[in-house]
DNA sequence: CGCTTATTTGACTAATTCATTACAGTTGTA
DNA sequence: TACAACTGTAATGAATTAGTCAAATAAGCG
């Protein structure tokens, strides 16, 4: 069953988002603010994705949107009536995993979700490799029952790679997924967080030169034989 | 928040009773059977009560109330369009908690159900952590039979840590779970309560600092170890 | 109201992480 | 081999984040 967070602040538009997708066998919860959609989820409840509108009168749907971003991987689809493109990318940027203009069909709504939640059904909480964990609600990172001490960054690096094993990321990539989209850096900075997340790893007795690979003139992969 | 779960397979009357609780605050998810309810809760998702239809065409509510009954303590309001006594025993024998017939006004659905939940409430939580006892009910935190004296801030965050061990919660969740949603905090008063609490339980003789750690950059987290 | 206790804040210090830099090392290619 | 493009490294100052504490404010209570 895929349960999805409705949130809008028009009474009607979330009993017509449930009229189209409860028959399609999705579960509905419905929000009349972000707000109350975010204490939701704050209490632990679990859901599969969150339709959000964009235009609400307290907190707009881009706060809203980085507020779910921060304290979880739950995907979310912005619904708006303008079609700007402006607003499209800002969005995507924020994090939003895609965007639906009003008015739209039950078909198109329900084809978007679909291909969203297919998309994102990889992303993982705790990750396990040869031995090395990696869980995001307990923030550590361990091999063999020692605990490796990471910084915020390296955290998030190794969690990118492990989620997508043999995928290079450029350094702009991980600019992006680890960085943020506005943040500026240099390629040695990127670098430099590597380079200390291989030591670490390597002191703490992973082999991590087998898996951690650069990839000349692109960017590092974590490589997968198994 | 509140999450009730409702169950008829009349989609008018899943639509009056959420026409009467989302009103007064609570949220509901619309269930037009009672499998699909349990399947619900079946994947690990929380709520606070179920309002239970006893008539239904595949299950019954009386078998739904068992199931319910078997996997958790979520409490059960049964609905039914009779009222003979003998119902009422009944579904109180097999573990309802309470009983509504049909037709009702929203004051007393929402007065029964304010009066389970409160009822329900108070079956809870007593934790004890290498002999620091934490008890809701008696509102105290002891060490060794010595009681240490905490401001109900204190109190809560202690809690919420315990019954949560190892996970990382940050600023922004102890806001909303310690603090409710509204509250609008600064970063260093969350701490001075944190410092606060290890201050009580330090001078309690409780190794506090082995296990209620900050993870720097993100927040804070009781580790167990064991 | 006046007293007590709890909560919050802000200024300051301490600790940790981050970004940059310069240069050494490596790789690919002609 | 030579050279150009790219990557690895280590040190360091800047920036961010956490801890502390006293004082201000708010909340309870008789």
């Amino acid at each position: 069953m895929t349960t999805i967070l409705l949130v809008d602040d028009e009474l009607r538009m979330l009993d017509l988002l449930e009229l189209y997708l409860r028959p399609n066998g999705f579960t509905c919860i419905k929000f009349e603010s972000g707000t109350e959609a975010l204490r939701y989820l704050y209490e632990g409840n679990k859901a599969d994705l969150m339709l959000l509108d964009i235009m609400m009168p307290s907190e707009d749907g881009w706060e809203i949107c980085q507020k779910v971003r921060k304290m979880s991987n739950l995907p979310v689809i912005m619904l708006t009536a303008r079609s700007q493109t402006l607003d499209v990318v800002k969005g995507l940027n924020i994090g939003a995993d895609d965007y639906i203009t009003k008015p739209f069909s039950e078909e198109e709504l329900v084809a978007r979700i679909r291909a969203v939640l297919r998309r994102s059904l990889k992303e993982k909480h705790e990750i396990t490799y040869k031995g090395l964990v990696w869980s995001k609600e307990n923030h550590v990172l361990q091999y063999k029952n020692q605990q490796i001490q990471v910084t915020p960054k390296e955290f998030e690096l190794v969690g990118l790679l492990l989620q997508h094993l043999n995928r290079v990321f450029s350094r702009d990539d991980l600019l992006v997924l680890v960085w943020g989209y506005e943040a500026e850096i240099g390629d040695r900075t990127i670098d430099s967080h590597v380079r200390n997340v291989r030591d670490k790893l390597r002191k703490a007795g992973f082999p991590v030169d087998e898996y951690l690979q650069t990839v000349w003139g692109i960017g590092y992969k974590w490589v997968d034989v198994s």
